[in-house]
DNA sequence: GTCGTTGCAAAGCGTTTGCAGCCTA
DNA sequence: TAGGCTGCAAACGCTTTGCAACGAC
């Protein structure tokens, strides 16, 4: 059903050799270095068909716009999302994953309450910009 | 420098009384209930000023539109802020502060990332909502 | 009476969608 | 050649801003 076009390919490009998540105005100025003539709404669209093929993540932190990293190669289409955190460089806002995490958290929330996710969202230097 | 309008009182009151976090179109139909005329920019520009004071707070989840809630009383104009985290009930859509924390979660972050905060979203069912 | 505040309308940003033409399979 | 894909422009939801009238002090 979906065709192997030029501007989906650099999409996919762009987000699997960036090695962090990338907001879509990142991809599309990589993506136009392949394809020129590269359209904000394509880029949209093949970020939302990718990431139902389980190709790619969004990535949402708080107040920040999405962002989209590639899935890990070991993640089939069915398979449940390799769980994982991010961090967000406040100096050069760039976003890193993370591994590892702390558990559950169940037991922060109130007597009643059901917890089935939890997200963390980690700021400050990265090393880059910590030296 | 403030005037003490019933638009801001209303905006004010709706917080203090929710005991959750509010959106601001939330805060907007429960300050009408004083002020039939009130207007969300207004609603907008109190909140921010009221951030500002350090009166209440804005609770920034990821994916979703920011939220308002009451500051801590015991919290003073240029006191730290005090650190909780919130819980999403999907299925009421609200948003409630939680207690306590794990720590700094510096042992998440890579080698030469320096960590200077931390966010945690717990998403589930609220007690309400879990019977 | 002054000057901050209000309501309205318009604009901003990130994202989505309608549509006509294009291009892959 | 059919039907999905593309680029453009318009629309969307949330938030901010310009402006003239309003109202608290």
């Amino acid at each position: 059903m979906e065709r192997n076009t030029r501007q989906r390919q650099a999409v996919l490009d762009a987000i699997d050799h960036a090695g962090r998540a990338l907001a879509p105005g990142e991809i599309l100025e990589l993506a136009q270095a392949s394809v020129a003539s590269l359209n904000l709404s394509t880029i949209y669209r093949h970020l939302n068909a990718l990431q139902e093929d389980a190709r790619i993540h969004k990535v949402m932190l708080p107040g920040q716009a999405a962002r989209y990293e590639a899935a890990c190669a070991d993640e089939g289409v069915d398979a449940a999302h390799h769980h994982h955190h991010h961090f967000h460089c406040h100096r050069c806002d760039r976003v890193y994953a993370l591994h590892g995490c702390p558990g559950s958290l169940q037991e922060l929330a109130p007597k009643g309450f059901v917890v089935q996710a939890h997200e963390i969202t980690l700021r400050g230097l990265c090393a880059g910009c910590a030296k």
